[in-house]
DNA sequence: AAGCGCCTTACAATTTCCTTACAACCTACG
DNA sequence: CGTAGGTTGTAAGGAAATTGTAAGGCGCTT
């Protein structure tokens, strides 16, 4: 049977899930703070980790660190109130298979799982953080920079979270909205104009014709498409 | 106008959001127990339900139930006192999209309403986004286009709604009252040409000849058909 | 202090959609 | 038939909504 270790402090959210990932048919094993969480990693081998960022004691990022230095491949997932915090978690490099910003969904949560680790059985790679290419740019978001030829372009967290949304639906059209929640998170206002002018900022950095773009191309009423 | 409906017996934490929740543009159906929410729901058909747990006569649960049978995808966040009671939300599978523990802030409520609106309105928006066949077109409503043969045709939002229409009574004349009523809803004056409008831009976009038109046929004195 | 990321604000550009005006068409009735 | 009256088609222009982007400010890091 699939072990999840699940760290989180708060009593709540950790009973709800141990009760809906047990119903999924997972064996799951609770812990309350950051030192638990590793030493139950040490004793239980899981094969998945969700990590809250937040925890007394060591936080999520020390935890995913001690993780890793013993397994470089176990999957984890990041849970997070905050969708700042996602920008700490990409930037560190700490090898986060994916992220999720509350408040979430049961059933996106299992799905989400069950994503992660089809991934990562059938391949072993498939790292949120993986380099990614598109068009004549090749993203490498370890180290928030794109490569076209030999120019080194920089992007910032947020850039890279973009360009990896729209490279992961590439073909597809990403509504406003998705887009909103996917990168911002429960902090975004729909008023607010912080999407497009990040685009827009975007596309200056990678296109090479902004007034043409080939990479963020606009749905006018529907949202942004690559490719 | 985005209806919200607040099933919560406590006087003060109803009309608490409801004035909250006003202030943000939400139009507030609030209803003081569990029958009167069922009620309120079947004749108001809201876009978003927050219900308390603990309430006189049909609890929470029972509502969500209720609630529920009539339509699978509403967005449903329950309130509670008691932190516990969540694990029974969770666990019982209702199909909750978010929950939170009193005392909350007005902020964060907010915050959640928007971000479970956002997610919910780009998954689905209520109906079927999947792609359709009329005639030798291949219409893709996620991405605004349709497609004969590799040929792309772009689509507006409106245009979709109608050709979806068309396409799910195929066979059968749709009169134009109908038809206002399903694209423009409420706000249609009758004497209006917008549709007659619309139509015609519709053909020049999808029909090879748009004089003899082979998926937008005009019933004269009826209204449109398909097939 | 300077640089960067990211936000808000304000205004410009673009696209969609509606109104208007008139032409074309259908149907019923003499 | 032939014409009147109602119905539908569509070109043109402008209103409304959506998206683009420059300018400026705040907070953080160096």
């Amino acid at each position: 049977m699939t072990k999840i270790l699940i760290a989180e402090d708060d009593d709540h959210t950790r009973d709800a899930l141990r009760e809906v990932l047990s119903m999924e048919g997972y064996e799951v094993i609770p812990a309350s703070d950051g030192l638990q969480a590793v030493d139950f990693f040490r004793a239980e081998s899981p094969d998945f980790v969700c990590l809250d960022v937040m925890m007394p004691g060591l936080n999520g990022y020390e935890v995913c660190k001690q993780i890793r230095r013993q397994d470089e491949k176990v999957p984890i997932l990041f849970l997070t109130a905050k969708a700042e915090e996602i920008d700490t978690v990409l930037g560190l490099e700490l090898g986060a298979d994916d992220y999720m910003t509350k408040p979430f969904g049961v059933k996106e949560i299992i799905a989400r799982i069950r994503a992660i680790l089809r991934r990562t059985a059938s391949r072993g790679g498939g790292k949120a953080d993986d380099d990614f290419t598109m068009d004549d740019l090749r993203i490498v978001p370890t180290e928030l920079r794109a490569y076209r030829d030999k120019l080194e372009l920089a992007l910032s967290p947020r850039d890279v979270k973009v360009l990896r949304l729209l490279y992961e639906r590439r073909g597809k059209v990403i509504d406003r909205n998705t887009l909103a929640d996917e990168v911002w998170g429960v902090d975004y206002f729909p008023e607010s104009r912080a999407l497009d002018q990040h685009i827009s900022q975007l596309r200056k950095r990678i296109e090479k014709d902004p007034a043409q773009p080939r990479i963020i191309r606009t749905v006018h009423g529907a949202g942004y498409r690559f490719e």
